[in-house]
DNA sequence: GCGTCACGTTGCATATTACGCAACATGTGC
DNA sequence: GCACATGTTGCGTAATATGCAACGTGACGC
């Protein structure tokens, strides 16, 4: 056997389990295309198909992963739900929110997401729709830039100008036409969002969203999560946004008592 | 080596791979106790302990667990988010509700219907015809308020006391003499909805028309959609609403399950 | 309706890879 | 400070995962 080296996607620290790093592979494989075929991601692995099949035979047995059909092509199953139930059970800020989140889900119609600083960015770790019946889009796991969203811009507002700084000195990618990627124009916007208290961002991530955000803080006023209302800029208009920024700047305040938090 | 047979867990059907096998097993442990440690996860799987900490090695180096301290023991990661993410963006209900409401249909000779809310109406979705002879009526699309039918009570079901009042504060339609649009008689009613797990009508949108709902819960257990089983009174009688009543709710557990819900 | 193709699956032989062992770090409690 | 428990890491072995090739199936086109 031949194994190409160099997977470029995880250095291996010491001792790893080689099949299992190609299980994960194909799992995000699976998650990024949303159904593959043996084929595909054999392919994309660099091993054979039978390799390829095996493995993900063995994630079907699992309930990780799904086939359409006899034959058929595999997409991700309803086990890595269970798994992920599991993981935002031990997330306090998941804990804590979502009773608040899903509130304001219901007073505003509108779709609600928590999201965390993380390495940079901002990860989303929770989100309620306010319509169940058309979800769309949904942003949990993912890693979105701060320059972009209103989120982003209320996490970067806890931090100091220095750490600023640091977190916009990569690469500010350009969404929209709106997207802004100054920085001393974002220093502004996000002297802006600590005097106000919030974030509202039109059009920056994506032509037609818009999005409301609030800090959430604990005991030592650190900002600890930032929570929004977003929703298509066609029925999300400024008149709705105005009314869902208080609603969504009491529901932050809520969430925050529970953390210790006390308005001064 | 010697390898214990009968893991008693998962029969592989023909290829399995062994490790990926294992290290969904760990997945598995990890989610349930919380936070395992490797000596733990090498009992449970009944392997070396060396064999269960490169495999969480590797699950971790990829972000599906994460460790508290430096050798610390093990919980699940973020990366999980992330896979989650993906699946619950492919989810429909219609597509995942279509087959076990189907079997639905075959078992009580009635109609199934599948509504979900959507700005404070239940907007049905799906429908699903027991026995084609009498096509009562075609549902899907149309928009009906929440007070008169048994989906609509148990949608209402999985909202707050607030988000109920809010959703009733329309103007409450009488569509026949038993139709019920007093608010506080409706809140009582959703309460013993949620008590029971299930809600029964008769009469109440037109007379002679019975039906029974059950709530579709996702792994939030948060309330996402409402499926029915409706017919009319002078066949659908007492006894035969009891035995669907069951069946509804073994088939809405069915769907609860596809959207990661478990039974607590 | 038949031939061709593409895809997923499955025996089988090989040797690569994962395993158990034992020794090594590193805390933790008595 | 000693004993213990826990997580990690070389190392040699062989069990296990892999590639190969053949098979089963379904889809498409001629």
């Amino acid at each position: 056997m031949s194994y190409s080296f160099g997977m470029g996607n995880s250095e291996t620290h010491s001792g790893s389990v080689q099949s299992v790093d190609r299980a994960v592979t194909i799992l995000e494989v699976i998650a990024r295309t949303g159904l593959a075929g043996v084929t595909d991601i054999a392919a994309e692995l660099g091993v054979h198909k039978s390799t390829a099949s095996r493995i993900v035979s063995t994630l079907e047995a699992r309930g990780l992963v799904e086939q359409d059909q006899h034959r058929g092509k595999y997409r991700l199953g309803l086990g890595i739900l269970r798994l992920a139930g599991a993981t935002t059970a031990r997330l306090d800020i998941v804990q804590e929110a979502r009773p608040i989140a899903k509130r304001l889900a219901e007073q505003t119609g509108e779709t609600i997401n928590v999201a965390v600083l993380s390495d940079g960015a901002a990860l989303y770790l929770d989100q309620v729709s306010g319509n169940a019946s058309v979800q769309s889009h949904n942003w949990v796991g993912q890693r979105i830039p701060l320059h972009a969203t209103s989120n982003g811009k209320v996490l970067l507002s806890g931090l100091s100008e220095a750490g600023i700084r640091t977190a916009l000195e990569t690469k500010l990618p350009t969404y929209t036409p709106h997207t802004v990627t100054s920085i001393p124009h974002l220093l502004t916007e996000v002297a802006e969002v600590v005097a106000a208290g919030h974030s509202i961002v039109i059009d920056e991530l994506e032509v037609g969203l818009t999005a409301v955000s609030a800090p959430v803080r604990n005991a030592h006023d650190d900002v600890i999560a930032s929570i929004s209302v977003s929703g298509p800029g066609f029925r999300f208009t400024n008149t709705k946004v105005d009314a869902a920024k208080d609603l969504l700047v009491a529901a932050a305040a809520d969430i925050s008592a529970r953390f210790g938090w006390r308005e001064h």
